[in-house]
DNA sequence: AACTGTAGGTCAAAGAAAGTCAAAGTCAAA
DNA sequence: TTTGACTTTGACTTTCTTTGACCTACAGTT
């Protein structure tokens, strides 16, 4: 077995237990015998965010890397949506996209407002015949952008 | 942990009660057993401006360093932001604003991206005569509702 | 006003970690 | 047996932190 899929395997086996891991890295390839960017290697190719991982590092004294992975549950529940809504969308069906997301916590506040304000009948001035086209038009766009 | 961590905290704790913190540059560096200007480091990258905090000093006899947190920063930068937008709005300068945004830390990655999905060309499928004034709209209304 | 002690400010060098990239190695499939 | 995808390695780079020598400002004394 090679080193990479056992450093890989180490991690994954981490997070089992770990929503969240945090790792140094000089010390993990101490650990495994191997040069530290063996482990930029392993978390290259294994831990891409198409493979549902999230990674963040710092530098210097102090410097760590930390590997998260990421819920599905919430990009699951996104897609579901945006697949759900035609090309067409009133504002009422869209407060009620809203409130589920919210109590379901697959949005913050903040994003609550702004899909809301974006897509409200106050804010799209344009004709009837294409505002509620142009609605779910955006609202699935800016859904997009919240996986 | 690293000791700019540690000095970073403890001032964050301070602030929690109190609004505003009085301290002592030699003394602090004292109890953390650094030398002083590590205080000035801790300062520097942690409670710059645009992390919501104001710091002002005086030197000789009495000398002291004091820190107040800011919360008002975001809401008048959006504000601001907000009065100086006018009817039209072109994709390229909202992509300047968010830039701005994001390097200020005014709104997260995912706010940013919503803000410029529900503004972007692709999305706006009205005339052109329209677009830009509806743009601004949008996008002016959105930042209300950041704030 | 000049002097002196007390505090905070600056800056650059040294240290600590992580990132990048390309060359070299491995191995299975064609 | 050649090719090409995947791995391993290490020299070099970038970023963040720690430290200390030296600088500047204020307050009380002479």
């Amino acid at each position: 077995m090679r080193i990479s899929d056992v450093i890989e395997e180490f991690i994954k086996d981490m997070l089992k237990t770990d929503e969240e891991l945090e790792i140094q890295r000089n010390e993990l390839a101490e650990h495994f015998n191997c040069v530290p960017s063996q482990i930029n290697y392993v978390i290259a190719t294994r831990f891409k965010p198409s493979q549902g991982y999230y990674v963040e590092s710092k530098r210097g004294g102090g410097g760590h890397i930390t590997i998260k992975k990421i819920n599905v549950t919430q990009s699951n529940y996104l897609m579901h949506t945006i697949n759900s809504i035609g090309d067409k969308l009133t504002a009422k069906e869209v407060d009620i996209f809203i409130s589920n997301f919210l109590s379901d916590d697959i949005v913050t506040e903040k994003e609550a407002k702004l899909l809301k304000v974006a897509t409200s009948d106050n804010v799209l001035t344009v004709p009837i015949e294409i505002k509620d086209s142009l609605r779910a038009k955006i609202f699935k766009n800016m859904l997009i952008n919240l996986i």
